[in-house]
DNA sequence: ATTTATGCAAATCGTTTGCAAACCT
DNA sequence: AGGTTTGCAAACGATTTGCATAAAT
């Protein structure tokens, strides 16, 4: 279903003058393949191309709207594909203990009320909103698990 | 009016066996006195301590919940005073072009909505939720106007 | 042939850490 | 004194970059 984001980004990498080539593609795949965030280890071990390459690629991917940096609430940059290129806008879900990085979809409503304060922003403080990030933090089922299985020790 | 963050912080840092130095106390005066999230760098400048005890005393802070750390979209880390320990809960707009980060608060029911969503989310993810983020990103007043005064070349 | 991408190894830079002197209690 | 904090300089680690080779057009 979502086998054919790759013409959508060769487009968008020509228009940048740029190449899809057989690296970036495999990135693309890891990406794709992951639904979620990776963070360029992941992706490194994933795509085997060279430290550098993925780096220098994954910049290239992010300066062509292909691909989009998450930032979480560890010292690692995370990459997905951009949201124009998958189903929809979403948002994460950021685990505090393992900082691991999951997506989710709010409510249509939400979105909507997230849209209406950026309007009015923009128009109180002169700043000119283009998109927003609306994260959850806290611990996810594996870490949760973990907690209780530690405190059988208690 | 903020400058009675002192005692409570004093406590907080008590609490974690942690003494309330001098350098310690520079450092929340200037975080006090920004009244916005500031780079590590921001915050050696106005409080001239070593590089080091800015960046272990911010970690101490920290763990003691008197400093907040904030994920901007540039590549460094900022810091500002915990939530509890200033008015109340906020947000931030953050300019994608010089990174700048400004606080900014949310309309109660806003707030309503995404602690339904957390509520939500914990239910059907098994994932337990304890704050969000929620930015605008875009461009700031000042990256507005300079925008314009480039244009007058076009 | 010329331009662009790759891989390796070295450099970069924000941040962290080891250690000896200064501090507080 | 006994333990903590400080400052300096060196170490660290994720990311970036220089350069020579390989690939694509």
């Amino acid at each position: 279903m979502a086998d054919d984001v790759h013409p959508a980004i060769a487009a968008r990498l020509d228009d940048d003058g740029q190449r899809y080539t057989s690296g970036r593609r495999k990135l693309v795949e890891v990406l794709v393949g992951a639904g979620r965030p990776l963070t360029a280890a992941e992706v490194l071990v994933e795509g085997d191309l060279a430290q550098s390459s993925a780096y220098r690629n994954l910049a290239v991917l992010e300066a062509c709207g292909v691909v989009h940096r998450v930032a979480g609430s560890d010292e690692f940059a995370r990459f997905e594909l951009a949201e124009d290129l998958t189903d929809h806008h979403h948002h994460h879900l950021i685990c505090t203990s393992c900082g691991a990085v999951a997506d989710f979809t709010a409510p249509e409503r939400l979105e909507a009320s997230v849209d209406a304060l950026a309007r009015q922003v923009a128009a109180t403080a002169g700043f000119a909103a283009d998109h927003h990030r609306l994260d959850l933090f806290g611990r996810c089922a594996a870490c949760h698990a973990a907690d209780h299985t530690a405190d059988h020790d208690t």
